[in-house]
DNA sequence: CGCCACTAGCTATCAACATAGGTATTTGTG
DNA sequence: CACAAATACCTATGTTGATAGCTAGTGGCG
């Protein structure tokens, strides 16, 4: 359900067709959310039906037409009484903390690989999410840009903040990722230190 | 998959009949994977199809009977295969991060309480995993008991270890999800501050 | 002996998501 | 004008996971 919820919040910001809405999702929403435009097509259309959303015809050349979804009344009014509602926290799934458990199964030096994997890949999203806010901050961001533009002036403010705040989340998460991977790394040097092979 | 593998996982610690390998998701196993018993039994057979466990029949009381099932040579090669294998980092899904950027579509109230519920349910998560590391470390912990039972002395300490490495990664997870709560409350009192009701 | 909680096992259905394909049109470039 | 790249849209299939049910035997208690 959180997928419907993740298209009406970028919605809110201008329509789009099904097309731009995929590609929002592998950008930048994509960093808080992914769908593949396979899930993305018909959720617009069930949504649709539910009159969220309404598609509007558009011509694409001389031949071709598209359709834009503009988020209606219902649609705002669902997603703000979603945005009112007390989440429900899922029971955890984690495999890299999984593996992690079991890492006396592994080689020595086939765990150093996996922490080592695990903090660069942390390292990296970092990196993005960091230019991200900037982005954000600046104004730069395309999305905010849009986003900004509809909405009055005195909600700008609550609206950049938001954003950043939402990545400075992530960014906290893959900080405490990264510390984890190396602390294990100095507990392999310890372990590996007692009973050098 | 992964599923698979916190099965083989759990099996090389002792052999499990499949309602004893449902209740370890429910409790111990459950705090890093979690998984219904409708997802359980039809695995652990079809784990047995492809030999990677190996089902035995035990009577239970006069008329019943149940079927415990223990891990091959084949499930332990390809758990400790999987153990060698680089993870595929699965691109972001976070609703509560998501939730968050748009928070500007929420009353303030209603972020507040969302915040705080976020960070109530982290800090009791924090309180879980903590009691499950203090079990683990003074080998009170069932599962691990069993476990150093099971495999020679001079490997108890890495795998006493890593176990609580795995538990020491979540509370820091569980960490930064409860900082950044509280950095949430604190930019909403700013940003309500500026402009109060 | 009746009752109940627990143990044991199983099924059916639905939503969510991944993967991998497909067609057709437009637009820009050499 | 040929061609590639991008735009636009769609489907089919399989897996995973969530939800909710079901039957039936065991073991302990009053």
């Amino acid at each position: 359900m959180s997928l419907r919820y993740a298209i009406l919040a970028i919605l809110t910001a201008a329509p789009l067709t099904g097309y731009e809405t995929a590609k929002r999702f592998e950008g930048s929403v994509g960093h808080v959310w992914h769908a593949p435009d396979s899930q993305i097509y018909p959720e617009l259309r069930r949504m649709e039906a539910e009159a969220l959303v309404e598609g509007r015809e558009e011509r694409w050349g001389p031949k071709g037409t598209k359709t834009r979804y503009y988020i209606t009344e219902a649609g705002e009014a669902a997603f703000r009484s979603w945005m009112a509602t007390p989440l429900k926290y899922a029971p955890w799934r984690d495999v890299a903390h999984m593996q992690a458990a079991y890492f006396e199964w592994a080689e020595p030096a086939s765990v150093r690989m996996h922490l080592k994997q695990h903090a660069a890949h942390y390292t990296e999203q970092i990196a993005q999410w960091s230019s991200q806010i900037e982005a954000i901050r600046s104004h730069e961001h395309p999305m905010i840009a849009a986003r900004l533009e509809r909405y009055p002036a005195e909600q700008h403010e609550r609206i950049v903040a938001f954003k950043a705040f939402a990545y400075e989340g992530l960014i906290r998460l893959a900080q405490a990722e990264v510390d984890w991977a190396r602390s294990g790394l100095e507990l392999l040097e310890q372990l590996d230190g007692d009973a050098p092979a």
